[in-house]
RNA sequence: GGCGCAUUCGUCUAGCGGUUUAGGACACCUCCCUCUCAAGGAGGAGAUCACGGGUUCGAAUCCCGUAUGCGCUACCA
């Protein structure tokens, strides 16, 4: 299904961070544009000046740069339906505000924010049906309105909304939606300060800017119908419209800081992959069948289809994510092999560096007294180590230091065993240590390749296997002690391939340390 | 309060009138593999399809009510 006709747009206003529900609703534009041969724009909706956040374009463009949704037009990149901001296009929104006026679909509104609030307050107190505004300047006559105006207050457009009637639209996702046209009030057009309020805006640069689809959250739905009244009034047709299911907290509420990380540059910063995230994300609201999970970007623009997004709210499931992660980071083809593409198999891309992002990971969190730089190449010699026991970046830094660091911090009782007196302890190391010496000096050559650290191991298992025989260990536990004395934990990647990793200087000045904490006890 | 939308395992979802003893994934449990931890493999537990009425030979699937949740109800988007 081709059709570069299709022209959608992601309209985040500039008042914060975005969060992984603004950013869905922006993939799920993209995937549909990039899905149509379409366009994807991006506009900033930045009307509401008192709401302005430094920092929030960037954050903005950031998030979506991340995730790899780029756009053919909006800011940076400009486009032939510009500005893409909507502070500069304030004339066209007024000239629009003045045909409304002239044909008789708006009205000047001169009540002040206090009035409002004491008919809201006099409203709720008689339990009367909320009404946001009793239309009290709608029927103004000529006398009024000079003197209000003489007045030197500066009015508010406000939309002269039908008052009987219905008003019936499609929505894509869930079918016709009629709304009751005396339930809708007359929402400001143009604010006072001259700024055009959302409902305006939207409106009109949709129009200009010759969108066909609105894609947004659900939350806009209940303001849809007075949407469509606007374009009426202005005689123009209205786009397709498609809401979007929200994104709620594990708690069921809109997503926000509370439920811990909401902005979706939080999830960089943690480690998780782009290209997992993108996966994970165009799953929540939206399902190809029955059992594909995994999707390389390529393959959800192929599938995406506003019929397969679904009603309902979702929860974000970190637990789901930490293992898409995970099968990202061992899954991953670094480059999608051409003979892959049209397979059924789907199976993980990652277009970027991966190594280079975990570099930086590196840089960022392993301790000061790490040397810098950190050698890539050995990085890339402990990654097959690594890669299977992690589920974000971030954590190769917290877990695996023993990689970097020189002098290792653990509990001397690690080293002990119910089962194994001291002594057994300090002989078995002893033994090792001796082992290690007598090991052919080839080991601990500098410039291993990934080959020459597979035989080391095995060299190494070679003689250590034995000893534990020899010392009348059973190899378990032999290995227990050599994985504390040589990472710190008892929890680490295979012993041998470990060592061989470590190199023999390392390896026996760690074993060195647990004798001499050893005889401390 | 009013209006709107929604309602399938704890979570994400498949399902679009009979092929369903409701399928998959995450998380959880057991076992296998194993030098630990992971990863992987094999199983398991987990959903009276919110509830109540219809329609129909037959309903998770269609209709109506109720309940619950969410959203909107600003000179915010």
């Amino acid at each position: 299904m081709s059709d570069e006709s299709v022209r959608v747009r992601y309209a985040p206003s500039p008042t914060g961070y975005p969060h992984i529900g603004n950013i869905r609703t922006a993939l799920f534009n993209w995937l549909f544009a990039r899905h149509a041969g379409g366009k994807f724009i991006v506009r900033i909706e930045d009307t509401d000046q008192s709401r302005k956040v430094d920092g929030a374009l960037e954050s903005i463009l950031n998030s979506l740069r991340w995730i790899r949704v780029d756009w053919d037009e909006g800011p940076e990149v400009g486009g032939d339906y510009g500005p893409y901001f909507q502070s500069e296009r304030r004339d066209l929104y007024q000239k629009y505000a003045q045909q409304l006026l002239e044909g008789g679909h708006a009205y000047k509104c001169y009540c002040s924010a206090e009035r409002l609030d004491r008919m809201r307050a006099e409203m709720a107190e008689r339990k009367e049906s909320m009404r946001s505004y009793d239309r009290h300047c709608r029927e103004l006559n000529e006398r009024e309105r000079v003197e209000l105006e003489a007045g030197g207050t500066s009015p508010v457009i406000r939309f002269k909304m039908p008052l009987a009637g219905q008003t019936t639209f499609n929505d894509l996702i869930r079918g016709d939606i009629t709304f009751d046209n005396n339930e809708l009030d007359d929402l400001v057009l143009l604010k006072s300060d001259g700024y055009p309020t959302y409902h305006l805006a939207n409106i009109v640069d949709d129009r200009f800017m010759k969108i066909t689809h609105v894609m947004r959250a659900d939350e806009w739905l209940s303001s849809t119908p007075r949407h469509v009244l606007l374009y009426r009034a202005f005689d123009w047709e209205p786009p397709l419209f498609a809401h979007l299911p929200m994104i709620l907290g594990p708690d069921k509420s809109k997503l926000s800081k509370r439920h811990g990380a909401a902005s979706l540059i939080e999830y960089r910063d943690m480690g998780y992959l782009p290209e997992a995230m993108m996966n994970y994300l165009a799953l929540l609201g939206w399902a190809l069948d029955d059992k594909t999970e995994i999707f390389s970007q390529e393959e959800l623009i192929r599938h995406f289809s506003i019929r397969r997004i679904s009603k309902t709210a979702a929860i974000f499931n970190k637990d789901k994510l930490d293992w898409m992660n995970g099968v990202y980071i061992r899954n991953v083809v670094i480059e999608a092999p051409a003979a892959k593409v049209d397979s059924e198999a789907y199976t993980p891309v990652i277009t970027t560096d991966l190594i280079q992002q975990l570099m930086e990971f590196l840089d960022k969190h392993l301790p000061h007294e790490v040397n810098r730089p950190i050698s890539r190449e050995y990085v890339e010699q402990i990654w097959p180590l690594i890669r299977e026991r992690i589920t974000t970046l971030r954590e190769v830094a917290d877990n695996f230091d023993f990689f970097f660091i020189d002098e290792l911090v653990y509990e001397t009782d690690l080293l002990l065993d119910k089962k194994l007196t001291t002594d057994t302890v300090v002989t078995a190391l002893k033994a090792a240590l001796q082992s290690l010496t007598d090991l052919s000096a080839d080991w601990d050559r500098i410039g291993r390749d990934a080959e020459k650290l597979a035989e080391d191991a095995q060299l190494l298992e070679e003689v250590l296997r034995p000893l534990a025989a020899g010392l009348g260990l059973k190899a378990g536990e032999l290995f227990k002690l050599l994985r504390v004395a040589v990472t710190g934990s008892t929890a680490a990647p295979p012993l041998f391939q470990t060592m061989a990793a470590l190199g023999r200087v390392r390896c026996m000045k760690r074993i060195r340390a647990a004798l001499g904490k050893l005889e401390l006890v």
